[in-house]
DNA sequence: GTTGTATTGTGATTATATTCACATTAATTG
DNA sequence: CAATTAATGTGAATATAATCACAATACAAC
């Protein structure tokens, strides 16, 4: 749990809205419509938008592009973001194929996998020997990597990436990865998700027949 | 945000890393070890599991299999989870090969696309049209769906979903679905998280630069 | 069995995040 | 150009989450 400020992850979200008002064009708009469409309160963008110094007009509301050029100034996002893909499994394949992150500025470079049979194709991207790695990293000043191999290979390859000067990961192995201090290290897991999901179905379900039985009650009584 | 309750997710984490523990030959765990494995601190670790009345043993720590248990039955995963994918691009591809769901109990009974190309497919799962969802949903009694459509298909394949009695949705596609009381929806949203962990390798890169600069500063002095 | 020790369990404290509510102000209207 | 209105911006209040720190206690050693 290295790092983790939840309004960082909110801005990202209200940038990809944003970009969805722009393109259906839209030049303005204000707080609490930015906030039903990413799901929070009028007040969190304000307060979240003043925390970072972004101002917009009483009354007129913000406008949409510079509001977008500010918060990916904020993110570092002002330019492509390259980085290196670990693993090129089903998980790998997919988001290879992934569109979304090109649209958001984010370039797959080179794909990395141990197993011979997959390197040297070239579709969509060039799929290279472990050992090639660091190397293509430093060349090319990659900082960012993700990590799709599986859990067992997992830290080996974290090491791996830390040792070619890797600055950031994004983890899709369920297991806690030891990092060092120079490369942060950010968990997607997908189990946990599903996990909580089906938890919050239950008690909600729960929550329901509670509901019903004391209606009940008070239909007997 | 329709849910969020960060101990859920712990409690996840921690059954993973006890499943680990378990095949490891471990017997009984201490607090700080769990922290360890799972990146938390040992006192969040007891607190947790007294909010949900779970006891270990002075100076004995806790039995991992009773833990296990109890932790099942607090995420209602004492049965094998059913679920539908909608959508068989790379994504859904990519999780109906995922090995760890089954791990964890979850199973994915059948997969719907609107694409006529995609159905009577058999492996590994059956794909089958999105008109035989409904039916297929109530009668197999499944209350969790995973969404991985593209963006501009996911509300009405949400509606969809919804429409069939679907209670809870894991949810793919990067904007924010307008969902009802009776479902809850839960995004994971990938472009957003390596944003995020951007922001932070860009901040602590600051952070690095700013201390260089400091340090030279005082040598200068 | 008494003593010492390692670990849990949790109330109190501190930190963090969100919401409230309203003063401020720019645009609009008459 | 005064009055009204509809937004922002933010300090204060509240709610939520995490950490601290230590009393309680089970086990081990002698």
């Amino acid at each position: 749990m290295t790092n983790k400020k939840n309004y960082i992850l909110r801005l990202s979200r209200y940038k990809s809205a944003l970009y969805r008002f722009e393109r259906l064009g839209f030049i303005k708009i204000f707080s609490d419509y930015l906030a039903e469409a990413v799901g929070v309160t009028s007040a969190q963008v304000r307060k979240d938008f003043s925390i970072f110094g972004i101002h917009g007009n009483k009354r007129g509301g913000y406008q949409i592009s510079t509001l977008i050029e500010k918060l990916n100034d904020i993110l570092g996002k002002n330019e492509v973001q390259k980085v290196v893909l670990l693993g090129a499994g089903s998980l790998g394949s997919a988001l290879m194929k992934y569109k979304n992150f090109e649209k958001e500025g984010i370039k797959i470079e080179a794909v990395f996998d141990i197993d011979p049979a997959k390197h040297h194709q070239k579709m969509p991207y060039p799929i290279l020997p472990v050992e090639d790695l660091e190397g293509f990293v430093r060349e090319n000043q990659i900082k960012i990597g993700i990590l799709c191999v599986p859990d067992i290979a997992a830290q080996q390859m974290l090491d791996v990436l830390i040792k070619a000067g890797i600055k950031g990961v994004l983890n899709f192995a369920p297991i806690q990865l030891k990092t060092t201090e120079e490369c942060v290290v950010s968990d997607v897991n997908l189990e946990v998700e599903l996990e909580n999901l089906i938890y919050f179905v239950n008690a909600s379900e729960r929550a329901a027949l509670k509901k019903q039985h004391l209606t009940a009650e008070n239909d007997a009584s």
